[in-house]
DNA sequence: ATCATATATTGTGTAAACACAACAAAAACT
DNA sequence: AGTTTTTGTTGTGTTTACACAATATATGAT
């Protein structure tokens, strides 16, 4: 089962480069890299540790379905251009 | 780190047992027990399903702090008795 | 008392998430 | 141009979350 993410999506926002994503959750820089092409599944320890630094819900981070695209969010959230 | 769990509050709550949410979630009756004792800390994946099986927030169903009792959550939420 | 169900414990095996190293390629910055 | 940073790829090793089986104990129902 495929499992998305949007790890890449808050690191550019950001601006924070996967070395120090991975040194703020104490993992190997590579594993950050698994992670975001899909090719590792992370334990909920390490889920959690990073919807922790961003500061954002598992749900919005992680998901058995393909994420939105944000310029769909932003027209569903109302935002006044 | 420990990672604390209410998975047997939940499935107390439904009268399931660990054999048949093991089924729900596809995995093995023992790894609910495991998870139960916080022997095991559950992937992502399985974290996920069993909180869509209770149909709760990851965050409500495992942190690394232990879980406030229900009985303090309720005075919090104001429950007219 | 008997029988079924639920839980706990112990053991063995396997797959996959990690760590770590080395190197290549691309991008960004001076 | 050069040079640093970021990212991708490949390989090897270890740990642990899982599967599965067997058994023990406790609880509950009849």
């Amino acid at each position: 089962m495929m499992l998305y993410n949007r790890i890449g999506l808050f690191r550019a926002e950001r601006g924070i480069s996967r070395k120090a994503l991975a040194e703020a959750v104490g993992v190997n820089p590579q594993t950050i890299g698994y992670l975001e092409r899909g090719d590792y599944k992370p334990s909920l320890e390490l889920a959690m540790k990073i919807a922790a630094e961003f500061d954002v819900a598992i749900e919005h981070l992680f998901s058995f379905r393909p994420f939105e695209p944000v310029a769909a969010v932003l027209r569903r959230a109302g935002e006044t251009a």
